[in-house]
DNA sequence: GCCGTTTTCGGCCCGACTGTTTTCAGTCG
């Protein structure tokens, strides 16, 4: 078996958790292992330390018998008793998990009783009868297993930001134009700005629960109607995603809000930290708990919520058991950035390389959209396929660049996205940078080398004292492409260490820098600059993603140098050079 | 299987919808 990090040993324990499912064991012992997955997950020490001196079981989550289990997987990287589990299985079961409305029982059923042990066995079942003449199961059963077989064929997967973001403000803006509505919000994972959404929720208050629902699932975007009920309707939308609509009593807003926004890790604390006070709390009220005889306050907002249950007002993007809770305890929430505080923004592509739009057409309308500087990124020459500009073509854009800046009071910045070579020399000499207000540097090749060496390579790369900024740290295309192997870590120790500000590329198909590695750049001193890689104007529109998941990452005003002013940037470009 | 400043035993978050039942199980979020 490979090496084991803490996300292959909670990836194990997640599949004894499903497998314990299928057997039918007791609910709470594989909320055990899913907990200690989760536990595993968020553990930040280091794991072979934590088990070469026997202090696992300190771990929240983890007792005795899994901390055994677990150090046996990272001592002998094997476990047997996953492995006689496993054993039991045909492997093929698990990827009807896949299919909705199939779920631990109903697969058992089939299996046991049918000896179904594939998707495609589950279809030939559900084709010729023997699933609807089950025990528990019915032609209308059968039916929805088909189509569900067939959906997962069509809908696999999620769904980038950038894809779903125009769909779900419409239907708020045609939620909101109802007459009979009184709130409305979208909750769930795209309220918590993630980088990627499964479905999405809405959220609405009326005293008219039929006719906002009839409207929802008779809107024009809908290609299917999943679920109608009374207060809950589920519905496919033709861009293939599914969305979600619960209606409540304005009474009830803002705790269905909270509840349906999560994330579900979140939510169990509140709980806790609800019943901890004598109250139980769901989606819809603040109750007294068995037994509790505490005053119930009033809520109207979720920040009275968090108020009752001692807490400062938690934002969304937050929410996601990352240490928020302590924070507002503590009053030391972060005041997150806003895509008002942004002045401008760097690494965007005109007709020079690869984008759509010239340089005049991308200045005018960064300067609509409110802000009051612009940095042009194009390609260097090594990027053949985009075009990429040699040291003649960058110098006379860099001419005509310093032109239009004598003409008008917008801020143009002359900057290059410089490749990062193989062996993490660059692709201008440092005679061509000097010439410039700024350097984006980024790899875009040679994608497969190993860790350490493509470490190596960023690292020299950014210790060059031209260079300004690293861009996509990883590759990543959302969906699409794993991000390279490279130790992120280390590179956020070069970035502080020479003074490198990272990149947080706000195009929905990078949102790269990962958040969730922010908050140890922000620990760092690490700056961080939102990027929209803008192949077009429209694009510079990217921005409010970059935002979203730089708050994700806990980042403020102060952390991001597109906040600050024209009369301030230019210096910190430059700021390396000495 | 985990957890504990009321507990080392007895709890563990909970409601809506669907379909199959004829009062509820299973799934989902």
């Amino acid at each position: 078996m490979a090496e084991m990090n803490k996300d292959s040993v909670a990836e194990i324990l997640t599949q004894i958790a499903t497998m314990l499912e299928l057997k039918g064991e007791n609910v709470f012992k594989i909320r055990a292992y899913q907990n200690a997955a989760r536990a595993m997950e968020t553990f930040s020490g280091n794991l072979a330390q934590v088990v070469g001196e026997g202090k696992l079981a300190e771990v929240p989550g983890i007792g005795k018998a899994i901390a055994e289990k677990v150090t046996e997987l990272v001592v002998t990287g094997n476990l047997s008793y996953y492995n006689i589990l496993k054993a039991e299985f045909p492997p093929g079961i698990f990827d009807m998990f896949g299919v909705m409305g199939m779920g631990p029982k109903k697969i058992a059923a089939v299996w046991e009783k049918l000896d179904i042990t594939s998707v495609a066995e589950l279809e030939a079942g559900c084709k010729d009868g023997r699933v609807a003449g089950l025990r528990g199961f019915g032609e209308k059963t059968a039916t929805n297993i088909l189509k569900a077989i067939e959906d997962r064929k069509k809908h696999a997967g999620r769904f980038r930001m950038g894809e779903i973001a125009g769909d779900a403000e419409q239907m708020l803006d045609d939620l909101r134009s109802l007459p009979d509505v009184t709130r409305v919000a979208a909750c769930g994972s795209y309220r918590r700005c993630r980088e990627t959404c499964g479905d999405l929720d809405f959220l609405v208050s009326t005293n008219s629960p039929e006719s906002v629902s009839e409207f929802f699932v008779k809107h024009e975007m809908v290609e299917s109607v999943i679920a109608h009920g009374a207060t809950k309707s589920s519905v496919r939308w033709k861009s293939g995603i599914q969305a979600d609509m619960r209606v409540v009593k304005d009474t009830e807003f803002a705790f269905a809000l909270n509840y349906f926004t999560g994330s579900k890790e979140h939510n169990i604390v509140m709980r806790q930290r609800a019943l901890a006070r004598g109250w139980t709390l769901n989606e819809y009220r603040l109750g007294a708990a068995d037994g509790g005889n505490a005053e119930i306050p009033t809520i109207r907002e979720e920040a009275d919520l968090y108020r009752a249950l001692g807490l400062d007002f938690i934002e969304p993007e937050l929410r996601e058991d990352r240490g928020e809770f302590i924070a507002a305890e503590k009053h030391t929430l972060p005041r997150l950035v806003e895509v008002s505080n942004l002045r401008g923004t760097f690494h965007n592509h005109t007709t020079a390389s690869d984008g759509r739009n010239t340089l005049r057409e991308m200045a005018d309308a960064a300067e609509e959209l409110g802000l009051q500087y612009l940095g042009i990124a194009d390609h260097s020459k090594s990027s053949v396929q985009a075009h990429g500009l040699d040291e003649a073509r960058l110098l006379a854009q860099v001419a005509e660049i310093r032109a239009m800046n004598k003409q008008s009071s917008f801020r143009l910045f002359a900057g290059s996205e410089v490749d990062v070579l193989k062996d993490g020399s660059l692709d201008f000499s440092d005679e061509i940078l000097a010439q410039l207000d700024y350097v984006v540097v980024s790899v875009h090749n040679a994608f497969s080398m190993s860790e350490a060496e493509m470490t190596k390579r960023i690292i020299r790369a950014m210790e060059n004292k031209y260079v300004t900024m690293l861009g996509h740290l990883t590759g990543r295309l959302l969906l699409q492409r794993d991000a390279y192997a490279v130790d992120i870590p280390a590179v956020i120790e070069a970035a502080a260490a020479t003074g490198t500000i990272i990149e947080l590329n706000a195009n929905p198909r990078r949102l790269d820098m990962d958040w969730r590695w922010w908050p140890l750049a922000k620990e760092k001193g690490v700056k961080c600059a939102i990027n929209p890689d803008a192949h077009h104007t429209s694009q510079l529109q990217f921005l409010r993603f970059g935002v979203g998941t730089a708050r994700k990452g806990w980042l403020e005003r102060g952390d991001v140098v597109n906040c600050l002013p024209l009369g301030e940037i230019a210096t910190v470009l430059t700021a390396k050079r000495g």
